[in-house]
DNA sequence: TTTTGACGTAACCGAAACGTAACCTCTCTC
DNA sequence: GAGAGAGGTTACGTTTCGGTTACGTCAAAA
């Protein structure tokens, strides 16, 4: 999915060549010479990105940046400015800005750090999803669905099986799982793991046909 | 096999301390007091790891690692920083480090993090496995296939093959099986050892054609 | 405080793995 | 070719291990 950029800059001859190159890389652009609109737009429309020269004639960017973020603003944005005191710096950071950047600069440059604003912001949003076969583990949600249904499971059981999937095809011994999912340390004696594994694969195969988690007698466990 | 590990840092003493260090630990190690010659070294040797301080004199270092990384360099990061703001984590992360440690840091706790770096990203591609003739033994999964067949062994006699194809060549003593497979010591008399290997023999090669485990008359068992 | 659920622990059961002994077969030597 | 010693084979009994269930405790939620 197109990822939607405003640009707020007043050199028309810099915004053009922004919005040029960026929507040849593939984003959909709108550009602003002020602020006069800005904010309509980002009610009407779903902006993922703006990009602000700091440097505006009517207003200092950062300023207006603070301000919508008071009025609620969650989009990111990246600076754009000729200064390059680092009180600045730190000044538009906390002013609301995920990144900042000092003109002249090179656009690749500028690219770069689009795209690690979107990965961030969007990747945020998006979950962090590791999966095996029809399993999905919501890392962030702390959901877990097979075949797409919802299964309900404990704290316990959730990082026990996230520690199986991470490990595919390694067969985990009772006390490596004892140190790494439970924090203990020293020797296995009792039939913990057992009975959490148990109760996992009862909880993620209750007809017993799938077969996630396999027993290596004498050994440990393998999801494969 | 060593890791081969890149320093930048633009702090004499520091970076050879480092060097020091790592070098005893087993590393091989190449310093850089700037990034002038990183790249084209990166191309020349193969670099396991790179440990970067962020704040180098002539580029940010995460600015650095940042380009290298849009130019496909995949070798993990560690970035050293003197600065502790969780945005710059954030973002030192973002731009592919994959870990990040604040000076003052404590030297072992750097240990520690680059052999987790380290087993994370090397371990996890060269999976081991051990073979002899059309036999693969998965030392991670346990698995054994031969000649791309599935084949089933209970633990000891997965560690009898294994010791076998570790030592091919080599007539293995029933008392040195004894005490390597079985951990007992002491000296040989029952039929132990024999019916082991038999069965074993039996799974690896139910139609006695291939001979894979050859009995020495007095002495033991060989896999040539 | 009561209640609920998660989790560890112990007891029990069944099955697989393993050791052992008895018996058989092979091979080397005289 | 016969005997002895070594290894193979088989059957059986023991042990070990994992699964299962039940119960008690602890902590969080109501």
């Amino acid at each position: 999915m197109k990822a939607m950029i405003a640009i707020v800059e007043d050199d028309p001859d810099l915004l053009e060549l922004l919005e040029y190159r960026l929507g040849k890389e593939g984003y959909d652009v709108v550009g602003f010479l002020n602020t006069k609109n800005v904010k309509q737009v980002l009610t009407e429309e779903t902006i993922d990105l703006i990009i602000m020269d700091r440097n505006l004639p009517d207003v200092e960017g950062s300023e207006y940046i603070a301000m919508l973020r008071y009025q609620g603003l969650k989009t990111p944005v990246i600076f754009l400015s000729a200064k390059d005191s680092s009180v600045q710096v730190q000044e538009g950071f906390l002013r609301g800005a995920d990144d900042y950047i000092c003109k002249p600069f090179e656009i690749e440059e500028l690219l770069l750090r689009i795209k690690a604003v979107l990965r961030r912001t969007r990747g945020e949003e998006e979950e962090q999803i590791v999966t095996y076969r029809d399993i999905e583990l919501h890392l962030h949600s702390r959901e877990i669905f097979i075949g797409g249904v919802p299964v309900e499971l404990t704290k316990l059981e959730f990082n026990l099986l996230r520690i199986f999937i991470e490990n595919r095809s390694t067969v985990l011994r009772r006390d490596f799982l004892l140190k790494n999912v439970w924090g203990k340390s020293g020797t296995y004696q009792g039939r913990t793991v057992n009975v959490a594994i148990n109760r996992l694969k009862e909880k993620i195969d209750p007809d017993k046909t799938k077969d996630y988690i396999k027993t290596v007698r004498g050994v440990g466990y393998i999801i494969r």
